[in-house]
DNA sequence: ATAATTGCAAAAGCTTTGCAATTGG
DNA sequence: CCAATTGCAAAGCTTTTGCAATTAT
């Protein structure tokens, strides 16, 4: 079974929720995505299996899964309205976002780890996440 | 003279711009706070100055800012709808914000720039700005 | 003089919400 | 059964925009 809807299941069960089939085909397709797609995006794939799902479904879907920590909300620069989400299940990385085609690619950096220990002695709290974000211009658009 | 209204006047004698006294006031309204306000924020600490101010010259105004570099926009997890604002002029410095009270909290980490190079290395693109976000419990949450 | 900028009001655009109808356990 | 969830439509909020009036140069 794909790691969502075990990951799901897990948390309902704890919350008295419900698996429902909107909240399995966001799931599903969630997974489906390689990149960080926007609610619409996840919608607009979703609804080609059920023309009935709605919009409010995906958003209260995603945000239960946020808060659940299935995936990570991002906001990049070239639209800052529209959240972009990914799977928490990814190996830990970051994002550049070219500033001319809005391409981004995923990367990971072991400076990260530092960077938060070095925070957390220096002011004594407790750093739970971290996140990276380069902005540029990518290989195809430089040359 | 204040160092965003030198700056600003240099920008505006390049492009034939002009500068307003609602622009000027604008500028030493931001300069005024050492934090990381919103657009509103900074609307309304103006506003006690001049009370004819419209929020959509302020608005206007920090995206012209942000075009020529003078200030960053940040969207922090606690309130992804709401940009923040901050001076470029501060030295570089990254954001941890505590997941309880909303403070947020400046540092520097010098790992940054290697990491900035690494990606430069690995990818053959280029890199104009690297942002890092630590989110957690601040010192005065986690007592 | 005249082009840039402002104020105002309206629109845009993403996300959230209230509520009656539906549905999973 | 009945509480959780959905669909629908409407509202919410930040930010943007069109346009006539104002103002800097």
């Amino acid at each position: 079974m794909s790691t969502f809807i075990q990951q799901a299941k897990e948390h309902l069960q704890n919350s008295g929720g419900r698996m429902t089939s909107q909240r399995r085909l966001i799931l599903q397709t969630i997974e489906s995505f390689t990149g960080h797609p926007t609610a619409e995006e996840i919608y607009n794939r979703a609804r080609q299996m059920d023309a009935n799902l709605n919009l409010s479904t995906v958003y209260r879907t995603l945000r239960w899964m946020e808060e659940n920590e299935m995936i990570n909300s991002r906001q990049f620069k070239d639209d800052r309205r529209q959240a972009r989400f990914d799977p928490t299940s990814r190996a830990d990385h970051h994002h550049f976002q070219c500033e001319v085609c809005g391409k981004i690619i995923e990367f990971e950096a072991e400076q990260a780890e530092q960077i938060k220990q070095q925070f957390e002695n220096a002011y004594e709290g407790r750093v739970n996440s971290i996140s990276v974000f380069l902005y540029g211009i990518c290989p195809d658009c430089e040359s």
